[in-house]
DNA sequence: TTGACATGGTTTGTACTACCAACCATCCTG
DNA sequence: CAGGATGGTTGGTAGTACAAACCATGTCAA
């Protein structure tokens, strides 16, 4: 083993972190991660099918049945493409935006108090250097929340 | 939403890509995320079910089937306590450590290409930054890698 | 143009994950 | 010793994820 592997044991002890916050709210919302993810997504996209199983590297079949789900709870829609008859697009309604901005407001709120263990000026280098690794060096707006690998 | 979320975003952004390398190496060895957190876990501790299930935010039942099937995998045993019969003390066997072991490396060396972008001065910064954030100031050593909410 | 192949999604079958409720076994306490 | 509390397992249900088989549509080349 490596002598000095302690930046990926805190990526990966911080990153376990944070999924437990985003399962237990999602959770509080009947929402499992990948739900959670999907409708993340969806707030700023208006993919295909195969594109959203792409995203979130998952195989087709099972983007159908996470989709059907979310269809039927009335979070997102399927609308058919009108110049590839074959595709599916997939769009999110304005219930699921709805529920999508509340669920980022309470993460965000559920972060605050790990994230204000810092002072101002170490959260920007924080935030800084966690871009940079995760290679939006120039905070690009439109790669945004919850995107894929 | 508040004005400035970007530290939480980017949080949030870069656990997703840690998940998906985690993913991805638990795949390739069979290993679901929370098998792979179980092994992990196990490297450095006995715990009985009960306490394996408060570190991974788990129910009970889900726990009895989590173990059985890595104890019919040959990575961990279940063992009695001598003390209390009611109580099964988990360890982990010599393969399922040597597993952990393999897959703590490949997942450290998947990160390495990110963590890489970093100069040295900005990887012990970083480290630190997380760690503090964690709550992990003073970096113990007991702390270790794939550890609980 | 049409036959062959490629692409986009769904369906089906299987294994695993996770929860809850119900259940035994063992411990503890009045 | 009779409750009740604690530790785990079992059984039932829903969701997640994959792979293979499938249908519909699109594309390309002979």
């Amino acid at each position: 083993m490596k002598p000095d592997d302690a930046l990926e044991d805190a990526l990966v002890r911080v990153s376990f972190r944070v999924m437990a916050v985003l399962t237990r709210i999602g959770s509080e919302h009947d929402l499992s991660l990948t739900q959670l993810r999907l409708l993340g997504l969806l707030r700023d996209r208006r993919p295909r099918m195969t594109d959203l199983a792409a995203f979130l590297g998952l195989d087709k079949s099972t983007m159908s049945g996470l989709v059907e789900r979310a269809e039927r709870r009335g979070l997102v829609a399927r609308g058919k493409s009108p110049e590839d008859r074959r595709v599916v697009d997939v769009t999110i309604t304005p219930a699921g935006r709805e529920l999508a901005e509340r669920l980022q407001e309470e993460v965000n709120a559920t972060l605050a108090p790990f994230t204000d263990r810092l002072e101002p000026a170490d959260r920007h280098l924080l935030t800084h250097l966690l871009d940079t690794i995760a290679g939006n060096s120039g905070h690009s707006d439109e790669e945004r929340w919850l995107n894929a690998p």
